[in-house]
Order: C-alpha cells, then structure tokens, then sequence
DNA sequence: CATCATCTGTTATTTCATTTTCATAAATAT
DNA sequence: ATATTTATGAAAATGAAATAACAGATGATG
C-alpha cells in the first residue's frame, strides 16, 4: 500500500464540510462528471453549478491551490497517471477496493441481474399495468408478505400521494379478510411475492381473483405461484453473492412504474403532491433562487 | 443509430499522413498521453511536443475545428462520454421499447447513480461499519424516517436473523425516547436521512450521539446534517426521471452491508438461522386461515 | 545556381479567462 | 430585534493565452 496518490476527488470529498453552500454545490457539480467538467474553463464550471465566478476561484484556493491553473494541471496529472496506470480500475465498481471485495462482486450481480430483468420485460406489459395502477376508477390494493412487505409499503408511500382509493394489506396480518370485503370486480391488487413464497399471499390473491380483482404480481425469477392468477407478472432476478435474495431490482421496476403512474396522472395529482410536500417542508438546505 | 462517434484520437491518426513534419511531431506528443496534453493550455503543448505555438493552432485548423479551444471542447466531450461508458452502451435495457421508454431512461440513471455512489465509497470505512454491525457485544439501533423507514425496516429483518441484540427505531414516533434510556457507550445506530431531512431524525441521532453511542448513516449526496456526527456515513445518488428520489443505490449498499455481516459472523448465526427459519415456518401455519 | 513554394518560428495584437475589489445579502451571535 | 461576521455575486482590472501577420528557413524544380 505505497500509493497514497490522493486525488483531487478525494480531496473535495473529505474537504466538503468546511466548505459554504455555494461551494458545495459548486463541489457536487465537480464530482457529477469528474473530472471533465474541470478541465474546462472556470466561467463555464461556474455557468454548469449554477455559482458565480469567484465562488470557484475562491474554491479552488480553499483545496489548497494557488490558482485555477494550477488546479487544472494537477487534474490533468491525476488523468495522465490513469492512463498510463496498467491495472486501470476499469472493472470495479468500488475504486479503491479489490475487485474480489464484496462491494464489486455484490455490484456486478446487481447489475447482471437489472440487465436480465429488464431484458425479459415485455414494455407493453409494464404500461398496461402502469395505467391500471393509475386508474382511480378502481380501488388499488398493494399486497407484501414478510419481508416483501417492506416493498409494498415503499410503494404505498409513493402512491399514497398520487392517487386516493389505495389500500396496503400486509398479507401476514390477520385483518386483512375485512379489506377483502370491499373488493369489486376491476379492482386492481399489486402483489409482491418473492421466495419463499407464503401462503397466506397465495390465498389472499386466490380471493381478490375470485371477486373479479385484477392482479399484478412481482415475483423473482422462479414465479410465485400467484403468477397463475395474475393478469401481468414482473420476474425479477435476485441472486446475489449472499444468504439472502437481492430485492434492488424488483425495487427498480416498482419505482419505474411510480414514475410512469406519476408522468399518466400529473394533472389530476399536481395539487395533490404540492400540498403534500408543503406539509413535509422543514428545511431548507437548497438554495431559493439564483 | 449506431454512432461511431470517430475520436480525435482516430481523426489524427487517419490524417496522420497529410501532415507536416512538425504536425506529425506534435501529433504523436498528443498520443503520448492521451487526451491530457490536449487539456492544457496550447503554449504548453507546443513546448512539449517541441514545436512552435502557431504550428499547433494550424494544426487543430487542419483537424477542421474552428480553434483551439473547440478542440479542447470536444476532447472533453469525449472524456464525458467515456467516463459513463462502462456499460452505459448498452443501448437499451428494456428490449422491445425504445430508448426514450421510461424504462430504459430510469434504469440509465440507477445504473449511473450506482456507479457514481460505488466510486466514491470508502471500502475501509464500508468494512468498518460492518464489523461494528456485526459486533453483538454492542447494542444495534437502526432508524428510519417517514420514507426511509422501509429501507430500516428491510435493514432490520435480515439483521434480526443474523445477530440479536437490535431493536428498529421509527424516527417519526414518539416512543423512541423510551429506547434511548437504554442505549449505553459504544453502541451503533444505523441511521438512514434521505432528503428531505427530519427534524426528528436529527434530534434522535444527536441524543445518540450524546449517550456516546457510534452513529453509521446513509444519505444521499448532499448529506443529512446526522453525517456531522456520524462516524461514518454513505452517502448515495438518488436522482432519477421521476418526481421522487430513487431507493435503490442505498439499497444495494444495504444489501452489501448484510451480505458482509453475514460473512463475518456465520460461525455464530449458522444455528441462529435456521432456528428462526423454522419459526416462521411455524407461525405461518398457524395463520393459514383467519 | 536561382527561384519558387511551402513550412516553420518570432513578434505583435487581440481576445478571452482569471483574479481582485467592493457592495450587498444572508446568517449568526448579542 | 440589532449588530457583526461571513458568504456571495457584479463588475472592473489584470494577466495570460490564442490568433494573426510577418519574416526567415528549408527544400524542391527547372
């Protein structure tokens, strides 16, 4: 471990607590697409970060630099020495780490398991079922078992602003017969069921099925049964280097699809989510105006 | 719509014969690294290669850009561009809908926020954190706020499994005071405070922190105001076409984090595991039916 | 050998970018 | 609330770097 080679991005990094505001901002602008963005005159770093000219003058002085020149050229040496380095760190995610350490290996099968996912996915599919997710028309119940439950109500949270008529039923609960009471025919059930694949989710979704509901089920690659009696099912590779199964990439597709639902009712929910986020506001830790 | 987005590296090298002998001379300066030299000024260029500094503004004309700093223009283009490359190239991830479909633009800005995040972590600080997760002599708190109480929670099922001594603290509750009397030096809280941050949060992690307690926090990329006490912090991107902030990058770090923990205290949890496995094996009978 | 064409470097000019100065605004403490 | 410190941006002043104009050098051709 002779390398303490320090790069500016480090620097900044470690730095950013004695940095103001305006800084800050400036700092995280540097890092967006580091280092390009650097390299480029000062004014249009200034323009990109939205601070003005000597906010980065007075920057880069506080990183222990004696001009912006003199900036850029030691950016240009970190860049010089990354080329010629021949064990370029081109394959691991977590710079600084082996590539046999969990952050990469864990990385790589997340990725692998997007790429998979997404690839395998029918995009008709995906916005029939963000349009009967964004039908207010029917009610929406969300369903999650044991540890997908955490999911569910992740997706709770987000739908809970754009749209009314949303129930979550955590399916290992035992009150749940008396949502099930209310179901009509049309009604949309969004249901996550990974492995292992429970039970009661299995008789929940044989009931809302039975009195004419509409389901979506997100599952894992190997199908919760439920998927018999879903309308549209989403597979999900979840593999990871570990004990347990990786929930990122189902986590993608359910934001995606609050996305997509947001993008169908932004007329209806505009007010909605306004009014909602007022109620949220306590701070005020970005800058008003320019 | 496959770019061949011809380099200036390749430009040079195709025109490499319709130069001049102090062209060619500067020419291959500016392959030798490549594309630093081209990022500095055009005078220390021409030093470099040993050549006049007109001869080095003509030859950017012969290149058929309008001037010198068009030339560095584009050189930094192309440094933008690589920089996403890794497998950003991967023109659409969603196979049957087109590249604009939410699906695929959703999924770029993950996979970048995945990258960005990894490249900017510490893994001596990632490694520590999860040996003070997994150290059971220590009491582990993990919190959550109004949203992020999900991750928390998914956070906390799979410790449970893993160690015991750990108790899930809802930010937004009132109860929390309660556990706080017995938290003791030495003891972790994981904290998650994804903007916008919580007033509550804060207090609960400074009263932490009073008690002597070790705080780990995940946050985004403008940091939680926790992160000044925090030991430790992570700190994700979590930008994405959407009205919300994405989950998954500090999920994945989550899921990374269990995974390592496993690893390191699989002698102690193999037993506990399956006992527990078989638990709620059990407690799921007993529910069949309600 | 002379002459022309082309290449190259020196000098001068202009343009552009960085730095400095100063006034206002925000935050903090009193 | 008021005062004091600190942060920030507008604009002027400074400096450097890129371009243009010119002249010397090199090499080719008759």
């Amino acid at each position: 471990m002779t390398d303490a080679p320090l790069t500016i991005s480090d620097r900044i990094q470690r730095q950013l607590d004695d940095l103001t505001r305006a800084e800050r901002q400036l700092a995280h602008s540097i890092l967006e697409n580091y280092p390009a963005s650097g390299l480029g005159p000062l004014s249009a770093l200034a323009k990109d970060a939205q601070v003005s000219v000597p906010t980065v003058a007075r920057m880069v002085q506080k990183l222990g630099f004696n001009g912006y020149p003199e900036f850029q050229t030691e950016l240009r040496e970190e860049l010089k020495a990354k080329a010629k380095d021949p064990i370029a760190k081109h394959d691991t995610w977590a710079g600084g780490a082996p590539s046999g350490h969990i952050l990469n290996r864990f990385t790589d099968a997340v990725i692998d398991n997007i790429r998979h996912t997404l690839g395998q996915i029918d995009p008709q599919d995906f916005d029939t079922a963000c349009a009967m997710a964004a039908n207010t028309k029917r009610h929406l119940f969300i369903v999650g078992g044991r540890v997908t439950h955490t999911l569910a109500e992740y997706l709770f949270l987000h739908m809970q602003v754009i749209r009314p008529r949303i129930t979550h039923i955590q399916s290992t609960s035992n009150t749940w017969p008396h949502y099930l009471l209310d179901v009509k025919p049309g009604d949309v059930f969004i249901i996550f069921d990974m492995r292992r694949y429970e039970n009661n989710t299995l008789k929940l979704a044989e009931m809302a099925h039975a009195k004419g509901a509409k389901l979506i089920l997100f599952t894992d690659q190997w199908r919760s049964p439920v998927h018999q009696l879903a309308q549209i099912s989403f597979s999900s590779r979840i593999v990871v280097p570990s004990a347990w199964d990786s929930a990122a990439t189902p986590l993608l597709l359910l934001e995606t699809m609050v996305a997509a639902v947001q993008d169908l009712t932004w007329g209806d929910t505009k007010d909605r989510m306004e009014a909602l986020e007022d109620m949220f506001d306590q701070t005020k830790l970005f800058r008003k105006f320019t």
